[in-house]
DNA sequence: GATGAATGAGTGTTCATTCAT
DNA sequence: CATGAATGAACACTCATTCAT
């Protein structure tokens, strides 16, 4: 069950966020998947236990990648106001780039494996981001209210606006994006 | 003959929205969805053209239940902050007490149906909405953006919050319910 | 299941050949006759005792039909040749003009009801054939072999011909009726 | 991997054509029979698409034997006559020692899947016989007659004589298989 | 007499997974 | 390591027929 050559697990980690976008996660079967990667059914089992298995790994891997994008040039000692721009910034970025992987979350959040995902494993990529939110909150920047409100006016609008199934009016211009995130800071800021 | 019986396609809403809830989009099959309504598979097919119609039809019903709990006691003669300020209640209230509806409608708009659903239709239920939402920004009242960033705010949190599989945290206490509708307050407000 | 509105029984009769030409045996389920023929398919089961007994009873209807149209003008006095040109026209007209009925026999002939069909009833309608060809045998004037070797030569090659599915060159015309009428003449004068 | 096994698929051939002798075209269902052919429903899927792939690849397969069957001995150096006779006496002995596959095709012919068979495939194997046909108008030993009615009046009573439902009397002994030959070369012969 | 509602059994087909090579 | 063959269980859906009105 373990790997030899990486470029196959890459490739049914691809295959795997491609079909779930193009047919659904209903039905992405494991064989198409597996031939969306070029490899037998019977291949697919030497690097992952098992569907259930393949589908919680991708998950992890898209989150893994997300939570470095939004990373991308972190600097701590910088003021939380501009953290927070650089972190919203990168994450519409990502959103925009990547709107496979993000729809492909979107679809495993809402599907019966979501519950077998390590939430843990997940915050863990994220903690950066919350330590310098809870200094916000410390030095009365921010509104002092639980994480969660905080996800649900930073990062939830991203999605929607980023997913254009969603959204068929919003452009993301550099001057609408600004606005939205002046709405999101508003949202936040005391 | 035996007359059309009114409940059962009930039934059959009703335990389709329970089913998606309990086990997911993906693996809520037809003949799991009939058993759960208690009639067989076939009898499901006398009132939905098949699986499809079935799942655009729950999600229709659902819709138009939301657009009409949002509307209540609606009254287009109040200030624009304070018809908001209702909306805004009657839509977290919905979604605390009908969990299931609104993860059903979530479901449904990241699968490969939300494609078929008619937009139209559904816009409609929520053009009085719309319409304050507009005197608003000409009022100068709230931010000049477009729809979809006003529902981005204002809407999609409430999503969030009122699920508690992505926030554990958060508790609909009044309190809290009010701190929530503030933020979205401000991130609106001009 | 006996019948009071004949006209339904004929609209039933009229609807299982139309079908089953259009879309196959196999397709041609007992609720799409039901509706070609303008009844539910309950109603059905009053006219037939089961999809059995209407697909039997197609069969005899039609037969019998064939029958009656190989007999018109037959006149008993006449010489034995006349008498058999005669009947073959007869019969080539009739294939060519109710192609429908033709290929419904072909495709009850083949099928599993084919069996219950009972064969008796349908020689009745041919005695007038056979006694004229006992007569041609005994005149010396048609070849001595079974009623089965006469059929396969005058009749089958009808079935063949005036079905444009497998015939796509042959065009009925006069001159090739006429050749044709000859080469089965040919076949069984001595 | 396991390796394809040729006797399924030949076991699946084989299944296909003694279910529609026994049960009909039309109640020969994929499941009935690979149960026949002692697979697996999903089985017969690796080795046909789907069932108009089965049935048709079946209907091939035995075109191809009867072409070829008809064929034996061919010699076109002979006199038109005595080729037309052994290939006569050999589809006649082919008809009657394949009955089963004979009337394969006769179902199949009179099914919705007939079109979907490539007549050109088909007519290819009967190629041999054409042409010395062909020889036989030239040489005005055969009417000038179309393809279609050569064959209506030299096949067609084949597979009626060979068939003991059509034909309760007919006993293919020497002395009628003859005189079917004779009738068949009278209706042709100028 | 006539009908739409109702259903268990069946349709063709795909599924996730294991097996043999 | 890699794979195509193999399958029991499930899929969405239709069937012939009966039931209640």
């Amino acid at each position: 069950m373990r790997t030899r050559d990486d470029k196959k697990q890459e490739a049914l980690f691809l295959a795997t966020i491609k079909l779930v976008n193009e047919i659904g996660f209903a039905s992405s079967s494991v064989s198409k998947i597996a031939k969306a990667a070029g490899v037998s059914p019977s291949t697919l089992y030497i690097y992952f236990k098992n569907k259930e298995d393949l589908l919680v790994s991708t998950y992890y891997e898209i989150k893994a990648g997300m939570g470095q994008a939004m990373l991308n040039g972190f600097d701590d000692s910088r003021p939380v106001r501009d953290i927070f721009h650089l972190v919203w910034r990168n994450a519409f970025a990502y959103a925009v780039e990547n709107q496979d992987e993000f729809r492909y979350v979107e679809q495993f959040s809402n599907s019966p494996y979501a519950g077998l995902a390590d939430a843990v494993i997940i915050k863990e990529s994220f903690e950066p981001i919350t330590r310098v939110i809870r200094r916000g909150i410390e030095q009365k920047i921010i509104k002092d209210v639980s994480m969660d409100m905080i996800a649900a006016f930073m990062l939830h609008p991203i999605k929607v606006l980023a997913n254009p199934n969603h959204c068929g009016q919003f452009e993301p211009t550099e001057e609408n994006i600004n606005t939205a995130f002046q709405m999101a800071w508003d949202a936040l800021k005391l």
